[in-house]
DNA sequence: TTCTATACGCACCAAAAGGAGAGCGTGAAA
DNA sequence: TTTCACGCTCTCCTTTTGGTGCGTATAGAA
């Protein structure tokens, strides 16, 4: 995630490979729209960057999160937690004290989620250079 | 992507186990919050499907990625494949002729990151009665 | 001559996302 | 007695997103 793993070049591009060889199985269309749907929920900015922190740190309460997810306002924080919580990513315990305390945790689900995601972050963390060198091209283009 | 490819759930829980016992490796934070950025681009709806379209047939005209896309507006469909070409993940290829003829295909960049999120499509097809369960859960729960 | 196919651009509008800020309950500290 | 901490919820309000429909250029077919 934020913390890049290091695979190495062999076992990203064995993991190319890998996709690109295995023949396709095209799932019964019904399962392929619903996973459709879960991917839209999941891959989702604030998620992704929940997923984040709570896979470096956790438990984490709620304004300790608000700290370290940058940027996020709370009613996004509350609104994306609540998902997560309902997709069975994160759990949720609150301890009845007084001021309130809350705890946020990965669930083993959350946790896979995070791996899988993984791949993306490596993914951007390799190849920013050559987005923002395409970008530039792109911009200098004359229309 | 939609076609899963048969990732056996020991490599799965291999790349799981790897990711998990890499020793963090903090990113520069300027760089952090250009891959945070590049990510929030790329991990969208509409990308993540035209890449899923584009990585088993391609090149592709623009009416038949319009059909193929299920369910993507003409507008979005356009403005999701300038920004996938600004982002180097596409090539546009116009022909001169009448009534217009133009292609898109996928760079060696955008290859790659369908890749990535490959083990996203396999999370989701794997997990999708996990999830839906903590959804029936989740709402049977008294408030 | 009229019609068609193709890949858009543009203007308009409705809906949704998301930010800011106020309020709330309560026990302990000052 | 006032203040503060915490984890929210609720109410505005602005911004963004995205859909619809219309216009356009032009060679060839009918």
């Amino acid at each position: 995630m934020k913390r890049v793993p290091d695979f190495t070049k062999e076992q990203i591009a064995a993991a190319q490979y890998y996709a690109s060889l295995t023949p396709p199985i095209d799932l019964d269309p019904r399962i392929a729209s619903l996973v459709t749907d879960l991917i839209g929920r999941v891959a989702d900015k604030w998620t992704m960057l929940i997923l984040d922190v709570l896979a470096e740190k956790s438990p984490l309460r709620f304004s300790r999160l608000a700290e370290l997810v940058e940027g996020i306002s709370q009613k996004m924080l509350t609104q994306t937690l609540r998902a997560m919580e309902r997709d069975g990513l994160v759990t949720r315990t609150v301890y009845p004290v007084v001021p309130p305390k809350v705890e946020y945790k990965l669930t083993d689900l959350g946790i896979t989620l995070g791996a899988a995601f993984c791949g993306v972050w490596v993914w951007a963390a390799n190849n920013l250079d050559a987005v923002e060198k395409a970008r530039g091209d792109f911009d200098q283009r004359p229309a």
